[in-house]
DNA sequence: GTCTATATCGGGATAGAC
DNA sequence: GTCTATCCCGATATAGAC
C-alpha cells in the first residue's frame, strides 16, 4: 500500500501555478479550520473554498491530517526568524527563553483553538505528527537549537553532563507548556503566563543551584535517567 | 446537541438482560479492540462478534470511544482491590509507590496496545474521555485516594503546605508514567521500567530534602505555582 | 504534470419503524 | 430494546480535459 504517484509537497519543486493552487487549498483549510475547527471542516468545504475540485485537493494532500502537517511545516520555516526578532542575545537566560516562548504562542495563538489537532496524537511517536515522530525530526532539531543558542548567549555555566542534554530538555518543557496553553480555558490564557513565569523561574534558579558540590550525586542521576529515556517517544514525568 | 435518550451506563439501573447485552458488546469490543487495535476494529465487527445489529450496539455506547470509556470505568472498579493487595502499608514510600504503579501496569498490559486510544485525547480536559475531564473526576478523585494513603501509611514527614498537593502531584506523576509506558516500544517496556525507577527514586530523595529550611523558599514557589494552575486543564511542564 | 467531474467504498453515527 | 435503512464524510478510483 504505497503511493502511487509521488504526492508534492514544498519540498519537491512545484511548478509555480501548482505551488500556487497548493497554497490555495492549505490557506482556504487554515481559514475554515480556524472558523469552525478541525472536525467541523469536511474536506469538500475545504476544496469548494479554494476553488478546485475534491479529487485536486487529495492530489496536493494525502489526507486531512496533511493539511495540518503542512502548517506544521509552514510554521517550522516562519518561525525561526520571528524568535531571533524577540531575543536579545545579551541577556539572561529566563529573559531569552521567555522571549523564544512568547515568540511561538503569539505566533500559533491566531491558530489556538485548532491545534489540538495537531497534538492529538502528540504522545505517540509512532504517528508522523507527533512531534516525537521520525517525520518531524528535522523541525525538533531546529527548534532545540534556539534552546543551545540561549544557553550560549547567556552565558550561562551548567556541568557539561547536564548542559549536553539540556537543549533538548527545554523543548520538551516548552512543549509542555505549550500543550498547556492549547487547552488553558482561564480568560486570556492567563493560567498559561502563570505557569510559564513561575515554573521559568524555578527551573533557571535550579541550574543556578545544580552545579553546586552538593548536588553532584542529584545531578548525576539526573542525567543518567535522561540517557536512559532518550531515543524513547519522550514524554512528562 | 445533548443526548435524546439517556444512554444506559453502568451506574443507571439496567434490567438482567440489557446488562448481559450491555457487557456482551463491551467484551466483544474488547477482544477486538486486544485482537487488531482501536483503529483496525469496526463498529458492525463488534455488534456482529456480540449478536446484536450495528443499531443496538449505538443504543448501549454512544460512540467506539464510549467503549474506551466503559473500560477505563471497569478498570476503576477493579483496579483498587488490585492495588491493596499489592501495598505493603508498612514500607516506605517509595516501595508503596512502587507497588501501586506496578499494580496498575500489571493490570492494563493486556490492553497496553490499544490503551493509546483512551489517552489521544488526554490533554483536553473538555474531551469526557480525558483523565482530566469532569466526566472522570469520580475516577480520578479515587485514585488519588491511593497516593494520599500511601503518604500517610509511609510516615513520610512532607510539609503541610506542600502535602496538600501531594496525592494529586503523585497522580500526574503516575498518569506521566503510564503515558510513557503505552508508547513505549523498548523490548519488554524496560524503558519504562528505567524510567520509573530513577524517576521515583529522585523523586522520593526530593521530598526527603524539601523539608530541609533552606528549600523553604523554593518549597512555597513550587506550591504556589501548583495552586496557580489547578483546577486547570493539568499537564506536565 | 495539473485539474475536473463523478462514482464508489468503508465506516462512524442517526432515524424511525417495530 | 432491537432492527433496518440511511446519512455523512474521509478517502479512493476512474476517465478524461488541457
Amino acid at each position: 500500500m504505497f503511493k502511487k504517484t509521488l504526492p508534492p509537497t514544498r519540498s519537491t519543486q512545484l511548478t509555480e501555478k501548482a505551488e500556487d493552487t497548493r497554497t490555495r487549498i492549505l490557506n482556504a483549510a487554515l481559514a475554515l479550520f480556524r472558523r469552525k475547527g478541525f472536525e467541523q471542516t469536511t474536506m469538500r468545504e475545504i476544496a469548494e473554498e479554494a476553488g478546485v475540485s475534491l479529487g485536486n485537493a487529495y492530489y496536493y494532500f494525502e489526507s486531512k491530517e496533511a493539511l495540518v502537517m503542512a502548517f506544521y511545516e509552514r510554521a517550522h520555516m516562519e518561525l525561526p526568524s520571528h524568535v531571533r526578532a524577540a531575543v536579545v542575545p545579551a541577556a539572561g537566560l529566563e529573559e531569552q527563553l521567555t522571549a523564544i516562548i512568547n515568540a511561538k504562542l503569539a505566533y500559533f495563538a491566531p491558530n489556538r483553538a485548532f491545534l489540538g489537532a495537531l497534538f492529538r496524537h502528540a504522545a505517540d511517536p509512532a504517528n508522523p505528527l507527533s512531534p516525537f515522530s521520525t517525520e518531524t525530526r528535522h523541525i525538533r532539531e531546529a527548534d532545540q537549537q534556539h534552546f543551545a543558542q540561549a544557553l550560549e548567549d547567556s552565558g550561562m555555566h551548567v556541568p557539561k553532563d547536564l548542559a549536553l542534554h539540556l537543549p533538548k530538555l527545554l523543548w520538551l518543557y516548552q512543549m509542555g507548556l505549550i500543550l498547556f496553553w492549547i487547552y488553558d480555558r482561564s480568560p486570556r490564557q492567563l493560567s498559561t503566563a502563570v505557569l510559564q513565569k513561575k515554573s521559568l523561574a524555578l527551573l533557571v534558579n535550579g541550574l543556578k543551584l545544580i552545579r553546586l558540590p552538593i548536588l553532584r550525586t542529584v545531578r548525576k542521576r539526573i542525567v543518567e535517567l535522561v540517557i536512559a529515556v532518550e531515543g524513547e517517544g519522550d514524554d512528562d514525568a
